[in-house]
DNA sequence: CCTACCGATCGGTAGG
DNA sequence: CCTACCGATCGGTAGG
């Protein structure tokens, strides 16, 4: 992913076609999700950023490329929340709880990206939704030995990690339909809320519910 | 929903005109399903059935009438299971965990209706998307009155009975993601485990593997 | 309910 | 990277 730590590594020209690709794709996140892949032209697109439809083509090789490029970023950040929790030292449950932070967190920083991955599936290239679709199936795989390490050392109490990891998954996953910045529960009281759902779900040592409520010692 | 058991009500017309319908209906699920809505034409349905487009628009107004009835039984049929439970007697853990298995054994069911709504929301009118929500709305509200009772007498433990009602629905829901028929698990195994992690999420009493919860703070 | 067709949309590109 | 365009697709319908 370009980011815009990685401008320092960049001639100016590079640092521009970047721009222009990311500011591509921010416009093509907001009208995929709010209108749909197939209802959305990339005429459309183009006059959303006061350009034309070859300013696109510049940087992009087709529609379904600019699709792939949303879908990998949607489940890549899902992916490295979990990847980054996997080399912190801790209890399978200690870890689990930072899961489930960092899961919930990705997924709804990322909850456009996220809808139009499920939603669009059918209109990626069959290549791009296998490599896609590995990723996902990465993190299912990793959800799976964190649970499976619990089970080993006595944390958690689950019969079947592969169902547990997939019902987690679901679980947050879904979270993109329902959840609304400005509803009735912050991000991070959300993030919360799930976080101890999942960790009830597995049998791990209860933790007094943290409700997101200011101690007073 | 015309069944087949309401033949006896209708004259042979009707009957022939439901048959119409329901064969449409069953061939646009499944390519619906397999290629997505916008890449599926009703020149494609038609074909399938061997017949002609107008066959199509003598029994649907368009296109988008066939998406919206689809996606209505999909819908139809989680919220119908839900239902269908809370009209019975039992305790909530009793109801709950009824619940769990007819949800997910209609989910399951209807698994490509389901997935079709999820994806093609855009693609309703937003009449009738407006509609199938409020179906969906409905639900969550019968489940969250459902886990309060729970609440109230003490058998379950839900600091936040919405957010517990919006992850069950979700947990359940994506099993269409990754469901197989033919997969590891049948039908009935994955609903008994989907159903005892419901359970266990809720702090319900009596799951066979399940410890006594610390509640002091 | 078929044949035949229309009108609109739109991804992609040639040419400059 | 714009103007201008092409070619294909397809929802919907007239006419019989």
């Amino acid at each position: 992913m370009v980011s815009a730590g990685a401008s320092r590594f960049m001639g100016i020209r590079n640092e521009v076609t970047a721009l222009k690709r990311e500011r591509t794709i921010a416009v093509a996140v907001e009208l995929f999700y709010e209108r749909g892949y197939e209802n959305t032209s990339l005429d459309a697109v183009a006059e959303q950023m006061g350009v034309t439809k070859p300013f696109i083509y510049a940087h992009f090789t087709s529609k379904a490329e600019l699709l792939a490029e949303i879908c990998a970023r949607g489940i890549g950040s899902a992916l490295d929340a979990l990847e980054s929790v996997l080399v912190l030292p801790g209890s399978p449950s200690d870890r689990l709880r930072e899961v489930g932070q960092r899961f919930v967190t990705a997924v709804l920083h990322s909850q456009r990206h996220i809808a139009i991955f499920s939603r669009e599936e059918k209109n990626l290239t069959a290549a791009d939704f296998t490599r896609i679709s590995e990723m996902r199936r990465e993190f299912d795989r990793k959800l799976v030995a964190l649970l499976d390490e619990g089970v080993e050392r006595g944390e958690f109490n689950v019969p079947d990690t592969r169902m547990a990891a997939l019902a987690i998954g679901g679980m947050i996953s879904w979270a993109y339909v329902w959840y609304r910045p400005h509803g009735r529960l912050t991000l991070a009281e959300t993030s919360e809320e799930l976080t101890q759902l999942i960790l009830r779900m597995v049998g791990a040592p209860m933790t007094p519910v943290a409700r997101p409520h200011k101690r007073k010692d």
